[in-house]
DNA sequence: TTGAAAGCGCTAACAT
DNA sequence: ATGTTAGCGCTTTCAA
């Protein structure tokens, strides 16, 4: 699949490379290239399905236009949403974005994240599943623009775009409080050290403080990432088979909350009249199901939005941006499952 | 951000590049290149963050281990499931994504194939929305490596793999018929020409027409892609008006169904009982929501494997493969939403 | 108004 | 066992 160069453009026309490279680049008449030959050039070009190759541009400039989105798993249609929204900020900018998944874990992201640098993306939009961020601390070295999004690192100093993990949960805690509710049963998720998850539990666990509620960690029960639909269906029902008698679910993410759906449904549970429920995320379906599910909205746009900006600002500035970590609000959707 | 190079790190070493080329790329025992020399250059290369350009090394090799997928919107829970299975399927071989969303757009599809054909994606996976694909004849011309996936386009020989949608749709309506249904509606979307939209309402037509039942051409409506939530808004309610009663209703992809099951709780209508419900596509939420949604799932995993597996077989075959066009079968999974 | 030439960083054929 | 060199296709500076 033999593709035409300037060279052979060159060849056919008769006229230098460099005079044809800034035709095609539009710099024809900043640098006095006759009409005629402008037109010839960009007939002949069109002619002969002339295209110029990136790998050779980029060797020249630097400069590879793409952007590296790495997430947990562009399927969960949290990630899907978002990388859609940041598809289209990354395109105002004539961005493009290698997506990949990190499956949440440690080896798998490094691996991308080695990868997406050796392809020389100009800039990094991470939702880091990392413990040990060593690689990215090499990045940071390397003055590698690189913006975190939805996970913050502690002690790492790199941008990022974040939401308000702590008091979304506090508030959809305080929330069902205010239904009185007591018992109020935890899901979560394991790796359990993502600034996401803790936050979630402290948000949890302080707005039970703040209401004189005594949490016992029992109520809190760990998801593997992995294998999420089994180890609900296995977990949740000996959770609420516990002495406690719960009344409530509180679920940190969207993939819990359907796996846990299905699972209270398969107990012939119903919500909210059995047990009240309601999660972090907030995705269609909770819209949609009867009874509708309370969730804790994250502002996907926004994240995107700020994100783009935020990395192309440190792209521009050479890697010398003025330190900047976002916290963005979220927002409570109180719907059936949580009323009475 | 200077990076190192070849030439740094030769500099450094007092080592030539090509022995250094030669080793980083694991060919040093094949040229003889000694123990030592070997580990003090991975040491140095390691120590100086050394890592190659992959411009460069793409100018050379003419490769760029990268694929370009273009689906409708990578946010619809369909594609993103998809892209995440070619994620996966691609990084066996090697090859990394870019995905693009064309929005159903010929214009915005044209201008992606275009930048993917200038970033030199050694390969293309494609649902295609283009309505005239002169933009395809024209890859196609070039011998650049295409799979179409999920459409087919009509009189253009490229190797695909689709689903067989007019089974598919046939068997969900005689399902229907089954069950007793006659008057069917049948939600579609606009633009109409793709193939998957014109199978499945040539299945369902065929069902009646087999079940002797004559379908008036108002009991299909067509949503366009762009607004899907408002148009099903307004147009169902004065579908299910007319003076049709329809005790059935089928629409064309997930994203109707989702509309149409707002749409249907908001009039208060109640599934099975005041209208049978089904759709093509499954996702989650058929699963989960009460009444469980009856649907026709595609395979998507095996799509994936397979236009993976058939677009690298073109590569490797430069541009001259046996031409394919896989056609996979859908599962009918029959729930409530069409049980008496 | 246009052309010539250097060089981006890498690989592979050919030398030594 | 290692080095030299050419060249991938482009942009850009300098020369004509």
């Amino acid at each position: 699949m033999k593709r035409i160069s300037l060279k052979d453009l060159s060849a056919e026309l008769k006229v230098s490379k460099a005079t044809i490279s800034l035709v095609l680049n539009n710099k024809g008449d900043k640098h006095g290239i006759s009409k005629a030959t402008q037109a010839r050039v960009k007939a002949k070009a069109e002619e002969m399905c002339y295209f110029p190759n990136q790998f050779a541009r980029g060797l020249r400039s630097g400069q590879s236009k793409t952007i590296g989105l790495v997430v947990a798993d562009i399927a969960n249609p949290f990630y899907a949403t978002m990388a859609r929204y940041i598809e289209d900020e990354a395109a105002k900018l004539e961005y493009n974005l290698i997506i990949c998944s990190s499956d949440e874990k440690d080896e798998k992201e490094m691996k991308l994240l080695h990868m997406l640098r050796d392809r020389r993306v100009d800039g990094l939009i991470i939702s880091s599943t990392l413990r040990k961020p060593t690689k990215l601390l090499e990045l940071k070295k390397l003055k590698y623009p690189i913006v975190l999004i939805d996970r913050e690192i502690p002690k790492l100093d790199v941008p990022s775009v974040v939401v308000n993990n702590f008091k979304g949960a506090y508030e959809m805690t305080r929330h069902l409080i205010g239904m009185n509710h007591k018992k109020i049963a935890y899901l979560s998720i394991s790796p359990n050290y993502l600034s996401t998850i803790r936050d979630r539990i402290k948000g949890y666990r302080a707005a039970m403080h703040d209401a004189g509620i005594k949490v016992n960690s029992s109520w809190i029960v760990h998801i593997p990432f992995d294998d999420v639909k089994n180890s609900v269906n296995d977990l949740l029902p000996s959770l609420l088979r516990q002495s406690e008698k719960f009344t409530a679910l509180f679920t940190a993410n969207n993939n819990l909350a359907v796996a846990a759906l299905e699972t209270l449904n398969s107990l012939g549970l119903k919500i909210p009249n059995d047990i009240a429920m309601c999660s972090f995320d907030d995705i269609d379906l909770f819209r949609i199901i009867n009874p509708a599910i309370t969730a804790c909205a994250q502002p996907g746009k926004q994240i995107a939005e700020q994100s783009v900006r935020l990395l192309q600002s440190i792209i521009e500035d050479n890697g010398n941006p003025a330190l900047q970590n976002l916290v963005l609000d979220t927002t409570l959707n109180i719907r059936e499952s949580t009323m009475p």
